[in-house]
DNA sequence: TCACTATACGTGTATATACTCCTATTATAA
DNA sequence: TTATAATAGGAGTATATACACGTATAGTGA
């Protein structure tokens, strides 16, 4: 068994999933902690954006931009319906499609956030320097392609 | 509200958050996949090894290594003890803590998992190059430690 | 038209995540 | 020694995530 002890060092440290889902938590907590006078949820940002950019999109194809299991975001617009920042409706030429829009309070929920979300960013930009954000990016954005192909 | 579009171009691209949670969400699938045979799930994978390494811990100092809440931790080792891969017992020295191990099965898990996990890191590692590897690690800790130290 | 296939979506189930509040135990100071 | 503070940990609650499976609608070819 001491051969196992080393075989787990690597897994242990340079792991690359593990390393990536620590980060996600580690930076979650500061978005988090920014958005909390709104009460948003990182995620409930991400989508409300979304929504707000896509102008009027449906379940998949919202779930296909963000990289989100179709199911998955589902589940995440319920809270933020149940709040009435979002609505959704049946489509209108397509029936099995739910076409997803903006509330006014959706849109009034998010004119609060975007400052709070804005500081936070610049904040963590300024402390990582904008190099290794533009670089960080550029190699998550690389990351995710290859999930993709699979 | 045309302003409001505008704004919102920056965090539906931009956001660090967004981008490193959909990176997770991207990775885990494909790790996952690998790890599929075993029935372990990412973190599960990651806490078998962490306890392995540690050899013996407690839960709050698990928890600090793997950057990780302390009550996230606890919920995540559920399923690992009531499948018989760790045993959690009260501390001796110190009876408010908790002294997580690896059982038998746990080694065993292990030993069948680690190739799994190593043909899927070295899969990542070589369509993403070893040097952006490096460099990305290197990036995520930094964000890391970022939002450690707030 | 009708059977078949493809597409869009939801539900059941299980795990992952963390905040708030609570209990038990230990450490410390008066 | 005892009251108080500090520490280790769990439970309640809510959201995040995705797989397996099922339903409804749309498209398609015989």
């Amino acid at each position: 068994m001491r051969t196992q002890l080393t075989e787990c060092l690597e897994p242990a440290q340079g792991c690359i999933c593990f390393n990536i889902r620590k980060s996600a938590r580690a930076i979650t907590q500061l978005y988090e902690e920014a958005l909390r006078p709104t009460g948003l949820r990182a995620t409930q940002f991400t989508l409300l954006v979304a929504t707000r950019v896509m102008g009027t999109a449906t379940i998949s194809g919202l779930a296909k931009g963000l990289v989100m299991d179709r199911t998955t975001l589902t589940r995440n617009m319920k809270p933020l319906e149940k709040q009435g920042f979002i609505r959704i409706v049946p489509g209108k030429e397509d029936r099995r499609e739910r076409e997803v829009t903006l509330t006014l309070a959706g849109q009034e929920i998010l004119t609060t956030a975007l400052p709070l979300w804005k500081t936070v960013q610049q904040s963590v930009v300024e402390s990582l320097g904008q190099s290794r954000v533009t670089r960080l990016l550029k190699d998550l954005s690389v990351t995710i392609e290859l999930a993709q192909v699979e």
